[in-house]
DNA sequence: ACTCATCAGTAGTAT
DNA sequence: ACTACTGATGAGTAA
């Protein structure tokens, strides 16, 4: 699916409050061409196509200018670590004229420091590498990938983690199922052994991590100190787990990462291990988050581990203690991670990357229940970026809480009360504040005239819930297994070229799973205006990856009846190819059986799927949020196509997932998908439309 | 709201 | 090779 070249742009400009969306932006470059109009749009689908094809190799061979670019400046950075080699080849040279020796301990009670000199000058060559180390250095261009790169990471692993959640859910099914039978059993015969059905769930996120290290996809698997490219502060964890799979903290339960003995071999030979690297605060500050900068941090052991978690012993100066101890004396620093209590959430706890801490002194104390705990005070490094609560705003449940909290805001419910949810229209931007106006909002789709919808979908004969995909005749057109887990009311485990829903025709009723994306609005969503780009759409609720947001909701028309002549940014081709080719979202699609049937009936047919798509969604005048939501070129939405009521895809729906775990207030995109240069004036120019995305590997142009 | 078993990698030690 | 250590997580239970 493409979000269809504009048809005409005319100079009779749509209502500011309508399509303003895009026009306003050729507007302000200068760039609104006073052309007209009708005809140009098709330039007869054969050329469309052939443009396309060019636009593709003109964007490989830009593709492979930029990764030259790459080359080069991972040369000039390996230039520099050489020479930082350099420098440590000199350190170490000194080390070993003044040989390493073991430190003396220092006093539980240090009040002032006492330090060696030996130790002082120890600290001053760490503190001299730790500068280099610390990627506190300006981003440069390998840094610029850094960020896509944890994105990438993230995303595996979530995929991994739905794909385990699913295993699990259907392990947990057939136990029940199992000791179901086994009960049943058990009451006429008596004694049966217990099947397979460990009924316990497992723990995905954990399996996700270990699935994660074993296909070596964890990003930074190696320790190190300081920040970590592509992570900056601010940057969200919505598990333990998921921060071992990029390689931030490499436990899922202790609090303290330290590296041990064995990194003293190599970079870090002038440091002193164990030396901590990274620790978590689990929500115990939530309290006083303005003393964000300054910390009190209770060292590790000593905890009962079941039961009422007080101490029952004397904490040591071992391990994870021992390695912040090490951290004081050297005078390194720990990335510090937050964890959040998040009732807003799906995941009920985030974690929030706050930055570089300082040990700034450390003592023993007696605890509540009389044993020795350690604890370390952290001062948070100067410099960096300041925490600000929007970022944690969400974790207080500060978005708004009633329509008077709302700031700007121009409409209560832009839908009318048509949705489960009312979409209020906020606007700090125009003076005076308008409201979107200039079309209809309407939750579900108007058919043209001369569409009939074909409802010749077999449907399953389930009852009640749909639940064993051996069964279940829609499971079985999605490759044998539900497309969605339960979990979190319906997640999408995966893309798929085409997701088969139950429909009116199944026997199974409304909150079966798989009929996920029918259940409308979950998410508080609010359409807000930005400077730039018009309209946007964000959500005050936290989106976990998978979910549903909403469909894409028009005018189903025959794309050969759109009127070419009034300018139109809202038509959405209804083109499964193209979202099959992996358009946003994810680069790659699970395909399966009925598919690969389907595409086999289009590659006979090689014209049709060139051509322009039968059927499309148009906007302009009637739909629903999805009208609103912006492009990215880095989007945090993908296009799914689902069948539910028919089985023809060329009037497949089309459903707008969440392709990563979105934040509350963090601005939903997807990628419209225009080829560059695939869009045509009526001169048979070159159309141009700038993107303001702000997305780092942004193309600069829509089309 | 509270309880509880489980989960799995890491560091360090013993072999 | 083996073990101690660690506390998040989600299902189950009780209220």
């Amino acid at each position: 699916m493409v979000l269809q070249s504009p048809h005409s742009l005319q100079s009779s400009a749509p209502t500011p409050a309508n399509g303003a969306k895009r026009v306003k932006i050729q507007a302000e470059n200068g760039a609104a061409p006073k052309d007209n109009v009708a005809g140009q749009r098709r330039v007869s689908a054969r050329l469309q196509a052939a443009a396309k094809r060019k636009a593709e190799k003109k964007e490989l061979l830009a593709k492979r200018k930029l990764e030259l670019l790459g080359e080069d400046g991972g040369r000039s950075a390996r230039k520099l670590s050489a020479e930082t080699n350099k420098v440590k080849q000199k350190l170490k040279l000194q080390h070993a004229q003044t040989g390493i020796q073991q430190l003396p301990e220092i006093p539980f009670h240090p009040a002032e420091p006492k330090v060696s000199k030996k130790v002082a000058k120890m600290v001053e060559r760490a503190a001299k590498i730790a500068e280099g180390l610390d990627g506190t250095t300006t981003p440069n261009v390998a840094e610029k990938s850094a960020h896509i790169k944890v994105k990438e990471t993230v995303r595996l692993f979530n995929k991994h983690y739905l794909h385990l959640v699913q295993e699990e859910e259907k392990r947990c099914r057939a136990g029940k199922v199992a000791k179901k039978a086994a009960r049943a059993n058990k009451a006429r015969k008596g004694n049966v052994p217990d099947a397979d059905g460990k009924g316990r769930a497992k723990r995905p996120d954990l399996k996700a991590m270990t699935k994660m290290m074993e296909r070596k996809e964890v990003l930074y698997p190696q320790k190190r100190i300081g920040n970590i490219p592509g992570i900056d502060v601010g940057h969200q964890f919505y598990s333990r787990a998921e921060m071992v799979a990029v390689g931030f903290h490499s436990h899922w339960l202790s609090g303290i990462d330290y590296m041990g003995q064995s990194y003293g071999k190599g970079e870090y030979k002038h440091y002193k291990f164990p030396l901590a690297v990274a620790i978590v605060l689990s929500g115990m500050y939530e309290d006083d988050l303005d003393n964000a900068e300054d910390v009190v941090y209770t060292g590790e052991g000593g905890h009962a581990l079941t039961g009422n978690k007080r101490q029952i012993r004397d904490q040591v100066l071992k391990r994870g203690n021992l390695a912040l101890k090490n951290c004081y004396d050297l005078g390194v620093t720990i990335r510090v991670v937050r964890g959040h209590e998040c009732t807003s959430s799906y995941s009920g706890k985030i974690y929030t990357y706050d930055g570089l801490y300082k040990v700034e002194k450390y003592w023993a104390e007696k605890g509540l229940s009389g044993f020795t705990v350690f604890k370390y005070r952290l001062r948070r490094l100067e410099g960096q970026p300041t925490l600000t609560t929007s970022q944690v705003q969400f974790a207080h449940g500060r978005v708004p809480q009633c329509t008077s909290e709302i700031r700007g805001l121009v409409c209560e419910d832009i839908s009318g009360g048509q949705e489960n949810v009312p979409i209020p229209a906020t606007n700090m931007v125009d003076d005076p504040p308008v409201a979107p106006t200039g079309y209809e909002y309407c939750k579900s789709m108007k058919v043209a005239r001369n569409i009939e919808l074909p409802a010749n979908a077999a449907g399953c004969s389930c009852e009640g819930l749909c639940w064993d995909p051996k069964t279940c005749s829609c499971a079985k057109l999605n490759g044998s297994d539900f497309p969605y887990v339960h979990r979190d009311g319906g997640r999408l485990v995966e893309a798929k070229h085409v997701v088969f829903e139950c429909g009116p025709n199944c026997g199974c009723s409304p909150e079966c799973v798989n009929r996920t994306s029918q259940s409308g609005l979950k998410y508080r969503l609010e359409v807000f205006r930005t400077p730039k780009k018009g309209w946007a759409v964000r959500s005050w609720d936290f989106i976990p990856a998978g979910a549903p947001v909403c469909e894409y909701i028009g005018l189903l028309t025959r794309t050969e009846d759109l009127d070419s002549v009034s300018e139109n940014n809202y038509i959405f081709d209804i083109d499964c190819l193209q979202t099959m080719r992996g358009l946003g979202g994810r680069a790659s699609r699970q395909q399966d059986a009925s598919v690969s049937m389907i595409q086999k009936v289009d590659k006979n047919d090689e014209q049709r799927s060139e051509s322009v798509p039968e059927f499309c969604i148009d906007a302009a005048s009637i739909g629903n949020v999805a009208r609103f939501i912006n492009h990215s070129c880095e989007p945090n939405l993908f296009i799914q196509c689902v069948l539910s009521a028919h089985q023809d895809i060329k009037l497949a729906r089309v459903v707008l997932f969440a392709a990563d775990n979105i934040p509350p207030l963090q601005e939903l995109t997807y990628d419209y998908g225009y080829a560059l240069d695939s869009v045509h004036g009526p001169d048979g120019k070159v159309k141009v439309m700038l993107c303001f995305c702000g997305a780092e590997g942004c193309r600069k142009r829509l089309f």
